[in-house]
DNA sequence: ATCTATGCAAAGTTTTTGCAGCACG
DNA sequence: CGTGCTGCAAAAACTTTGCATAGAT
């Protein structure tokens, strides 16, 4: 059992905000008809603020949270409030094209969702590492419990909390270089 | 697909805090002495209070937050500050004996976890309701996902996240009561 | 007797709320 | 034009921290 990835199961994603804005403006194109959609849907005005928050999130790579968002837009000269980003997230959550977590620390973390491969999260403990992965076992336990229990399931959530192997290999070196 | 319950596979439970503490003398005695064997093993102090938190966590059923807790040992005429709540939940939780939820609402939430079979939540995005089920793919994905991406996995947590039978009657009740 | 854990309250974080004014529809 | 959204700042909610004191070892 080699640490090949036959299947591309899973990839390490460091939190580097990077602008590499041009590749994904198709797919930011998609995300902003959609998200249009569903504020005519709900009868809510198109604001530009609404947008800039959106773009702001989808040009952003890996998680973050609310003031990273909000400093985020001061520093590109964005000009928001925080009650705005709030209000603008718990849209876009409620939409699906934007996904919450509850890591260990209570900070909610957000992250772009929509046209990106649904995955999970494995957390070391140690060093607050996050890395994703994908199991297509989670889709049949959330069909089989959503029948079960009577409940419409809408999304899920796994988290997997360990040790990494960079920390017990750090914690191994430490205590081999403690012998009397 | 009835909704039989064939397998045990999931039990609702409610939020009542009856105190049937008489049955559960066993287990709770088993429990003190793991944390007295943790205490002493990380040399820390047996104190009263400590322990009358275990005790109350042992006593309660269901879920919890640091004020109900709080606020029940006070009803039960003990004393104690929050800031030790806080302090020892953190002792029960890295010893195992306590388990700490991050549903949506940013309140942690605890369970006794000490003698439990595993389980996980579904919960219901509009009432709160949150029901317990088991499976045991969970196990699977999780080692499988360990030896991967080399984690030294020690616990996870699986939330789906739906909308309840009860909920979704109520929706349409109410939708079938507007006609013109 | 020592040194740690407790208790209280104050400070710190993160999120929510109220109100005036601007802007979408 | 009217109502909803924004922005600001104040407040709420939850958790952590500092210091004096009581208590475990």
């Amino acid at each position: 059992m080699g640490g090949s990835s036959e299947t591309g199961y899973a990839a390490k994603h460091t939190s580097s905000a990077a602008s590499q804005a041009t590749l994904n403006t198709d797919k930011l194109e998609e995300v902003r008809k959609l998200f249009t959609a569903h504020l005519e849907n709900k009868g809510l005005r198109k604001t530009g603020e609404r947008y800039a928050i959106l773009e702001e999130i989808y040009a952003r790579s890996g998680h973050f949270d609310v003031e990273e968002l909000y400093v985020g837009m001061k520093e590109r000269g964005l000009q928001v409030s925080r009650a705005t980003v709030y209000n603008t997230l718990d849209l876009l959550v409620e939409q699906g094209l934007v996904s919450k977590h509850q890591f260990g620390r209570n900070l909610a973390q957000y992250e772009k969702s929509y046209g990106y491969r649904q995955h999970d999260h494995v957390i070391c403990t140690e060093c607050h590492k996050v890395v994703e992965f994908c199991d297509p076992r989670i889709h049949g336990i959330q069909t089989m419990v959503g029948e079960l229990l009577n409940f419409h399931i809408l999304h899920h959530s796994l988290n997997l909390y360990g040790i990494c192997g960079d920390c017990r290999a750090q914690a191994a070196a430490r205590s081999s270089a403690t012998p009397a």
